[in-house]
DNA sequence: CAGTCTAACTAACGTTTGTTAGTTTCAAAA
DNA sequence: TTTTGAAACTAACAAACGTTAGTTAGACTG
């Protein structure tokens, strides 16, 4: 009983500290005694609940995929335009980052640490993602919603333009999550230019 | 004569198989061992041309740090509107990772490697870049030329809008780097909705 | 020709790496 | 009370790491 759940709990605990160590050394900076200190046992102890440094990693890259796409397809199948949609996207990406930024941030840096046979899942999956999103812009330029921008520049600027709230976002700066999403999704829809 | 001028050279070229292999592995997943085979000399050999593994780090870090930096300095003295000063550095940025990209993707991802003391001269460098590329949106906004953004939402949306360049670019999709500059500064200029 | 210098080499160093083996501890189940 | 099983420990492994030492080959300099 409570074993069972013990042991569940030390292995998130390891994944919590992992996606944390991870964000600031990297997948290749960070050593699994370094972990273990995080976590409060010895770096051999871990192996009663994970199977290898590279299953840490892919545990995390994964768990964090499959969340996008899940959104990724409610937000599809939605009853809004196509601006609405890109915009609660953009919301989910911003909330996503605030709430589980550590191992956002693991997702978009250390993919590519994935062993060759998960990374051909991995790319698949954002591929996926990608072309999703890709054809949400596309069927809002043919429905008039959007200009005829070049699709795939639109699909790169906006995802990157996500990118940027785990990369340089403080929670110092006091602005919340409804804000931000909203000032992002004002320049992306509308541009700078007066 | 000759000497002199081969010893720079193979430091040149350790220099840019380094920003090769450090894109492809990251640079605590690029050991001495594995650049040297690239470079085609044993991994002693290397230190005759170079101080340490962070001697490489750095010096690709700042040297293309410097060119950003130059050019930004270039763009401000020039007699033109802000949204032209914005778009010959977003011309600017996508010339560089198509020419440099290498050297690029280290500075973006593997800046933080650097060791301490370095690192906050990298800081430095690249707050100060920051902060002349706000100025430039501020004085747009006051001026009437740009939307009343937030500054620093456009400017990191800006900035990591330009990112994915080097992340996602291909020469293989056969875009000109006019005609990428010309359709990324169309979306954040003018945003995507009609 | 003798001397010097550069850039390569081989060999090895001390450390750190991820991981395994074997053992101990201790709480729950029988 | 005895048994069992999970989860911690210590100790150690082989491999890989960045780097240093010492040496050699060959090209310039005097």
């Amino acid at each position: 009983m409570s074993t069972s759940k013990l042991k569940i709990s030390k292995r998130e605990k390891i994944l919590t500290e992992a996606a944390k160590l991870f964000r600031e050394k990297g997948f290749g900076g960070s050593s699994m005694r370094d972990l273990a200190e995080k976590v409060g046992i010895e770096a051999a102890s871990m192996y009663n609940h994970i199977r290898s440094k590279d299953e840490i990693l892919e545990e995390i890259c994964f768990s964090v995929g499959r969340k996008y796409d899940e959104q990724l397809t409610e937000i599809e199948k939605q009853p809004n335009s196509f601006s609405e949609k890109i915009e609660s996207l953009i919301a989910f990406h911003v909330k996503m980052i605030i709430e589980n930024g550590d191992a956002v941030s693991v997702l978009n840096n250390d993919w590519k640490f994935l062993n060759s046979k998960k990374l051909i899942e991995f790319k698949a999956m954002r591929n996926e993602y990608e072309k999703h999103l890709a054809s949400l812009i596309t069927a809002g330029i043919e429905d008039g919603s959007f200009k005829p921008v070049n699709v795939s520049v639109a699909l790169f600027t906006i995802l990157s333009s996500l990118r940027w709230v785990e990369l340089w976002y403080k929670p110092s700066r006091g602005v919340t999550k409804e804000d931000l999403a909203k000032d992002i999704s004002a320049i992306l829809m509308n541009g700078i230019k007066a």
